[in-house]
DNA sequence: CCATTGTTTGAATCACGTATCAAAGAACTC
DNA sequence: GAGTTCTTTGATACGTGATTCAAACAATGG
């Protein structure tokens, strides 16, 4: 026998250069040729790995959901105390800009639950998982002292956080003119300020 | 000369048709054949009036937002009195469930407007007027009595009002299972009560 | 009721992307 | 370096949907 090589690796360079097709054609775009071209191979090589396209397309939303969650989570770890890390944590849930890749990725992802479960279930353990950065990062707040919480449950709380975090993100990326991530960061932080009572945010 | 007939009636038949084709087979999936059938003609009718596909479709997103919008006027101003015209706003601003087609349709319209500038238009267009429904709505309140709005202008608790329900919006619409309508309308709610402080809503 | 012009259709054509496949190439074993 | 298996490619076949178009069909004016 022979060839035991790298298939792992060209599945991930795959599922790379599939998220970036993805982020700057639109699912609605989405061509074979395109996310060969993004790989640096011919058309033949992304069948070969993904004889069904739909799997190499759950592929990169399960890398999406994971990473983005990751980078959520580290940003969020980074500073020292629960209202510098609150501050990171609503920073690292909007886009940077209209051309965020991994949030253009996201929303063209999301499109997909509606008709395929899988989907949906990732964009619901996204969903949860945001949920429960924020309340943990509540309730931390809340026992050290520095937040005086509303009265509401935190994950109630956490989760008008993530929706209205989603709203915004939508609305960046799809350029609505009046709504730049720096309006939104704003706004968002206000909204946190308000459930929380604390000035310092 | 002769047939001056119903063009406007027909163009308007193949823009419902367009809606529903879109809302209930994504703008990926649309096809020609598919509006021909949902509006009872034949292809080559389709394009004998729009020539374009492109126009037909951007013919929906403007019907959509004008009879979106009108139907959350007609429903906020229902009620008496502030709180309840405010309650019905809220109500008025989730889609009824993963089905909704007019949530469906406004959202699948909402992913062209990062690749035109006219559909981005329109979605900007439709978010201004949400704030400004829900401005007036909280203004009117204070002015009445009734809200003690938060110490922020009024268009920012506007806006995060809007995207809270934009962000719902998207959960229910894709299926997440745990955002269903209710648990949602009642997360907005209690946000609005936070920045009203009017325990009746 | 004939002429004129707007409308509709279905068939034929075109365009484009996916799927197939045989042949060439590369890595590894012995 | 011969043999074997995995990998890659480019050419080709296939399918689907968009587009074109000539012919049939109405409605209206005279």
């Amino acid at each position: 026998m022979a060839r035991p090589k790298n298939q792992e690796a060209r599945r991930g360079a795959l599922i790379d250069a599939a998220g970036r097709a993805i982020a700057d054609r639109g699912m609605a775009g989405l061509r074979i040729k395109d996310i060969a071209a993004e790989a640096g191979v011919s058309a033949g090589s992304v069948l070969y790995y993904y004889p069904e396209l739909d799997d190499l397309v759950l592929a990169v939303h399960q890398e999406a959901v994971e990473n983005y969650l990751a980078a959520r989570q580290r940003r969020a770890d980074e500073p020292d105390g629960p209202v510098d890390r609150m501050r990171a944590a609503l920073a690292s849930g909007l886009p940077s800009g209209p051309d965020d890749g991994m949030h253009r990725l996201l929303f063209e992802l999301h499109g997909l639950a509606d008709r395929s479960t899988a989907h949906a279930a990732l964009m619901a353990s996204l969903f949860a998982r945001e949920v429960a950065l924020y309340s943990t990062l509540l309730q931390v707040g809340a026992a050290a002292g520095a937040f005086t919480l509303a009265a509401a449950p935190v994950a109630d709380l956490a989760r008008n956080l993530v929706a209205m975090e989603d709203g915004y993100g939508l609305h960046i990326v799809a350029r609505n003119p009046s709504v730049d991530r720096d309006t939104a960061l704003a706004l968002l932080t206000a909204h946190a300020r308000t459930i929380t009572g604390c000035p310092g945010l």
